[in-house]
DNA sequence: CCAAAAGTGTTGGCGTTACACCCATGG
DNA sequence: CCATGGGTGTAACGCCAACACTTTTGG
């Protein structure tokens, strides 16, 4: 039993994972997800979370189970069932040399790992919709364009400044500092972080039956 | 590694869930979910249908993968990592002498096997509010009043008669049979079946971001 | 003074809710 | 003829989407 990882940064405006040259057999050279066996009795939470920190080096970030693939013939090593992980971490985060690829053009992966990502995707924007887990996107402080960018990204479509900003300020999910972000020729803005309340929200009501 | 199942079905206008009753060790004689190995050179889905098919003796029925239970110490047999499934079944093909138990107050059960149902249950009544899921609890043919019977079940609220039918006419996943159900002393009510172009609805839309 | 991004309200339309009566049947 | 559940339409309201200009700063 595996854990295989699929962590999302934006990275230049875009959205990027993370990947990993493999350095042992099966498929020694090629890319794949970050990934780690199940030490004896460790929980596949913290399973997880060590193989993100030690393979990835990446700490903090916000984790939660994505599926578990176990079809027989996608490992060659045998049967191997993969516990998968959806990451997301800020972008100033991600250090500098890390193997970041765009989710536009993924290169190719090993094993099934393509169809992890997808799948991996698909949920990241699903929860777009419904849930403030973009925000765990951003850094600790930000402005609320930053915020309007990454929903913009995710969603890949254009957002009313107006709109947007009325409807996340209701949310209650992030909360205002006396912070200013300054740079260059024009009106500074204002910072804002996640509010300590109700920093990860997932709307319940649905669309079928509001009535 | 374990496939452990969530059965759903409306018996006696509730929901129920179906259970067995432990015949080996661990946990001999104790209440527990239908629960089989992976075999070899099986998927995670197939052993799921085998278990379900098998060991709870239901065919057909709608499946899917819910969630991975790894904590080291649930299970006393030593490391078991169990993948859970939600299923769910018509009302009609609930076999009469089955164990089938409320959810309303579940017995107690074994492992961590309380945890699970209450996963599922969440599961359930998310997917109720934005996919046509709960559809699957229905027999083969159904009326519109029985339809909105499962959903307020599953939703513990009454819902509007008038709004309920236009809104699940509109969503194109039933279609009208020519045939009627009579019983008792009033107007025949009209049959439906799922219909055959979009059985399993789900709306992507969601509640932030319509715009 | 100009460029560039930050910030701010209102209105029309559409979708949702609330609501009450007639219909068809069996006994 | 009466009891029972099946079946149907509309109007008011609230929410959402569309839309443009002023503010503040650096150069």
């Amino acid at each position: 039993v595996t854990v295989d990882i699929v962590v999302f940064a934006i990275v230049d405006d875009a959205l990027h994972f993370l990947i990993e040259q493999r350095t042992r057999q099966p498929a020694r050279g090629e890319w794949a997800l970050p990934e780690g066996f199940v030490g004896e009795g460790e929980s596949l939470d913290r399973a997880a979370r060590r193989v993100l920190e030690e393979e990835a080096g990446v700490g903090g970030a916000h984790l939660e189970q994505l599926y578990t693939f176990g079809e027989p013939g996608r490992d060659p090593r045998g049967r191997v069932i993969s516990v998968a992980y959806l990451a997301v971490v800020p972008g100033g985060k991600a250090a500098a040399g890390a193997p970041w690829r765009p989710v536009r053009k993924p290169p190719a992966l090993a094993f099934d790992h393509g169809e992890i990502l997808q799948r991996a995707l698909e949920r990241l924007r699903t929860k777009t919709e419904y849930s403030t887990l973009p925000l765990r996107l951003l850094p600790d402080r930000f402005t609320l364009s930053e915020v309007q960018r990454v929903y913009e990204i995710l969603l890949e479509r254009p957002l009313d400044k107006r709109n947007f900003r009325r409807k996340m300020l209701a949310l209650d999910a992030i909360e205002e500092t006396d912070g200013l972000r300054r740079e260059g020729a024009h009106r500074p803005a204002r910072l804002f972080r996640l509010s300590a309340a109700r920093p990860y929200l997932i709307k319940e009501r649905g669309i079928l039956f509001p009535f």
